[in-house]
Formats: C-alpha cells, structure tokens, sequence
DNA sequence: TAGAACTTTCAGAGATTTGTAAATTCTCTG
DNA sequence: CAGAGAATTTACAAATCTCTGAAAGTTCTA
C-alpha cells in the first residue's frame, strides 16, 4: 500500500477515536487531515476535496481548531487561498486548554461546599474533589511549561 | 434558597458543563446527582424521581458510569433495590482513564512515522506529538499514584 | 419453585445535531 | 474602485442520537 494510503487511513482512524472522545467528528477530520498530510499545509479547497465535505464544514471545524491552537492559517504568497497547517506546539496548548476544565471542577467543588457544608456526608465528597483537582491544576501546569521550555531548546536550530 | 436546592442546581450546572466537554447529558446528570446529594446512596428510582427520567435512561447511565469507576454499586442489607453511590478515588480513576487516551495518541503518532519515515514535513510533526505524549505519559502516571497515596494516608483515619 | 420486586433490553418516537447549498460578505487585484 | 475569487453565514434537510414505554429477564423470598 502506498505512503499516502496510508497516512489516509491513520488520519481516519485518529479522527474516529477523537470523535469518540467528544470532538465533533469533521472538526476531528479536518484536524487529523492537516496533522497526517504529506504538505506543508493545505488549503479550504484541498480539505473539501480529500475529505468530501463542503466548504461550509470546512469553515466551521477551522473556527473550532483555530481558538483551540491546533491549526494556524498561513499567509501563502502568490496563492489568494487561505492555507492552513498544524500548528508547532499544538500538543501542549491542548493540553493548557483541559486545564482550564479542571479549574471548572475545581470551583464546582467549592460551589457544593458552600451549599452543604463541610461536615456533612456531601461535604467529604465534595472536598475529595476539590482537593483533587487543586492538586493536579497546581502539578500540571508546571510540567507543560517544562515540556514547552524542553522542546524550545531541543529544536531551537530546527525551526522550520 | 434552601441547601438541597441549592446543591440540585450545582449538580445541574456541572452536568452542564460535562455534556458540553462530550459526556452524555443523562450520564452527566446521574452523575452529578450522585454527587451532590446528601443521601449516602441514592436507588435507580430516587434518580428517576429526581431527574425526571425512566428507568431505562437510569439503567445505561449506571451502565457507563461503573466502568469509568465513577460510581459503584453498593449492597443495601434490607432492600432489595440497588443502591448506587459516587466512589472513593472516582476522580483518580477518570484521570487514569485519560491516560489510556495518551498512549492512544502516541501509537496514533508512531503509525504516521512508520508510513512517512522521520525525514519529512509528516515525519517532523508526528514527531512532536510521539514526544510530548511520551512525555505526558511518562509524568502523569506518578503523578496519580502519588496523589492516590497522599490522599490515602490522610484520610486512613477517617474512612467511611 | 412460584411469584413478586426490580433491572435490563429493545423498538420506535422525538429531539438534537450537523452538513449542504445558496446567499452574503469579505478581500484582494487590475 | 469595480469586480472576481474566496470564505462565511444561514436556512433547511438529512442523519444521528437518546429517551421512553413495554416486554423480557433476573434474583430474591416465602
């Protein structure tokens, strides 16, 4: 099976386990389309076609990958297209994005504290939470500062 | 306002927010509900009544939520009904599970490299991603462990 | 082991989501 | 600055998902 086949069906198949995930299943496509392609990056026009979606869909999944920090557009010289790629760190703003979930959950802790009290059979439940997730907000945040630092030097002579 | 209500509207408001981060919105509530109230357990009819939903919706809900070991089923001497009620260490367990996702996307990653080879635009950008979710992978896990022991230290004096 | 009390499963109705096609808006270029 | 080429928005249609109600299955008790 040739290269692009390949890398086809890898992206599909990714796209299929984000969907399951909760990500909306063309936003997932197009995400792991720009993510496996063999391109530099892609234009609208090249996503309808490999994906078989209109350029509406198109459309909509870029304005949820954009915000999210997935994919970038690029200014394409010579070409009035916009053209997308994914973006150099996109893992880690991902990952930044979950965080602020877990500082949701965390105020939701606080909030049904608030309401029951401490002490209180909700109360404990409630403070097993908060406390989990101040401790993993406090330990995470780090680490994906460490890992952005990490990468940065590792690849300062490689930037593209 | 009265505290129940006040802890019905946090479990509502959190089911909210889960169903908008891709959980089912009847799994979310039963969830929440569990949470927040101040019964030790509740039974599939006291969610029913509450939630103003049948039985069968309770039923797959349960159905999802024990793998996730979220909630768990609890033997209730003197009643034949089931009992149900938000586990110790849920919090723990559902991060866990995330990790599963990690590893996912780390072999999702080792496929492109193996059909696009390390030397190209492909190769670089599964790169990154193979790296950062080893990375992720990697720290995340003691990370969990050592907060399941922390907590469990702490709280061996006062287990229900 | 018969029967009662619950739970689970399943088919179909209803609601929601999501994509398409067309109209609109935006943005370059000549 | 007019117009062409793209991108975005919108209204509607199609597809999907999810709940309900009812039937079937389980499990405990007498």
């Amino acid at each position: 099976m040739d290269t692009d086949q390949r890398l086809r069906e890898a992206a599909e198949k990714l796209a299929l386990t984000l969907a399951q995930g909760g990500m909306q299943k063309t936003t997932a496509r197009v995400m792991t389309a720009l993510l496996y392609t063999r391109q530099e990056s892609m234009t609208a026009a090249d996503l309808c076609e490999q994906l078989s979606i209109s350029s509406g869909a198109v459309s909509t999944a870029v304005k949820q990958l954009i915000p999210l920090g997935l994919i970038e557009r690029v200014p394409a010289p010579g070409s009035r297209r916009d053209h997308y790629r994914f973006r150099q760190g996109a893992w880690a703003s991902l990952m930044s994005q979950q965080n602020a979930m877990l500082a949701t959950m965390g105020a939701a802790a606080q909030e049904g504290l608030d309401a029951a009290g401490e002490d209180s059979i909700t109360g404990r439940r409630l403070h097993e939470m908060k406390d989990f997730y101040a401790y993993m907000t406090e330990q995470l945040i780090p680490l994906i500062d460490s890992w952005r630092e990490r990468y940065a030097v590792q690849h300062a002579n490689t930037a593209r």
